[in-house]
DNA sequence: GACATATAATATGTGTACCTACTATTATTG
DNA sequence: CAATAATAGTAGGTACACATATTATATGTC
């Protein structure tokens, strides 16, 4: 089988052309964020006060990874961290206004732009692909400790 | 819909579990290689001589990031450029013996790992989802220059 | 053959993405 | 309660990934 038939090489390009559309989208509507960034920042608004390796275990990515996106998005002054009382080893990540209002902006082109990922297909075929890959990434997260 | 549910999440989960499993298994048969560098010489293999903006355009990556995996492939020794002689602004790209011995040592591996990446699955809805995954990417190469 | 246009590669900058190691702190256990 | 293990965050390192700009070279046109 060519490479470029494998499973894992179709998988990529299916990731970069989602990375795309919302890099696109959301720029479209006067937004400067990324995927990672818009991920994390829905897991502090469901979860104020949340510490980063909680937000790190929720979107599933590395603890280092989501420090450097913490400290961008902080930069920016979308969100606040504070030492935690409990647990002084801990930040508490919120939101701030801004960060609330760029989220409150970002989510229905966010929730908008999930149909363009996969274009062409019937509703049938869509709503099929979209339940394996459900199925498939919940298999993954079982055999995680196994 | 929580963002955990979305079609773009989805897949970056599936993406992410898929270059694991390739750097466990490559890992594992005492390989040292990354996707990308196993995709280039493969690229590399199959048309010898090849320049860098064909190897780009073969497997679907930006050209400045194939520059920068072509360096480390030649810093590893398992390629070599050579100024073209058609056309003096490309490099044409060859394996060496040690980089066609690598990529003979992962192919099978590589062939071997992609099963591993949809784990739990019944046959059908393995060669399914298979499917449906390349009619997806097809149909975004058909609509990328629209 | 001068000139506009296109293309190959590189340079620069930003942002993931993850591994390993380290420090500070907390929790557990003898 | 002292010793040990576990955890939160950061630091350092490597490798993508892509946008934009730049340089060198090639190509098409008049």
């Amino acid at each position: 089988m060519a490479f470029s038939d494998m499973t894992g090489h179709l998988i990529r390009r299916l990731h970069q052309h989602a990375a795309h559309v919302f890099q696109v989208r959301t720029k479209e509507a006067g937004l400067d964020l990324t995927p990672v960034q818009f991920a994390a920042m829905d897991a502090i608004a469901t979860t104020p006060g949340i510490d980063q390796a909680s937000i790190a275990a929720q979107i599933a990515y590395d603890r280092a990874t989501i420090g450097g996106v913490i400290d961008r998005l902080e930069q920016k002054g979308w969100i606040k961290r504070t030492i935690s009382n409990r647990d002084r080893r801990a930040r508490e990540v919120t939101l701030t206004p801004i960060g609330r209002d760029i989220l409150d902006r970002a989510i229905p082109v966010v929730s908008a732009l999930q149909a363009d990922i996969l274009p062409g297909l019937s509703d049938d075929e869509t709503s099929h692909l979209r339940d394996l890959i459900e199925r498939t990434t919940r298999l993954i997260d079982e055999n995680k400790d196994t």
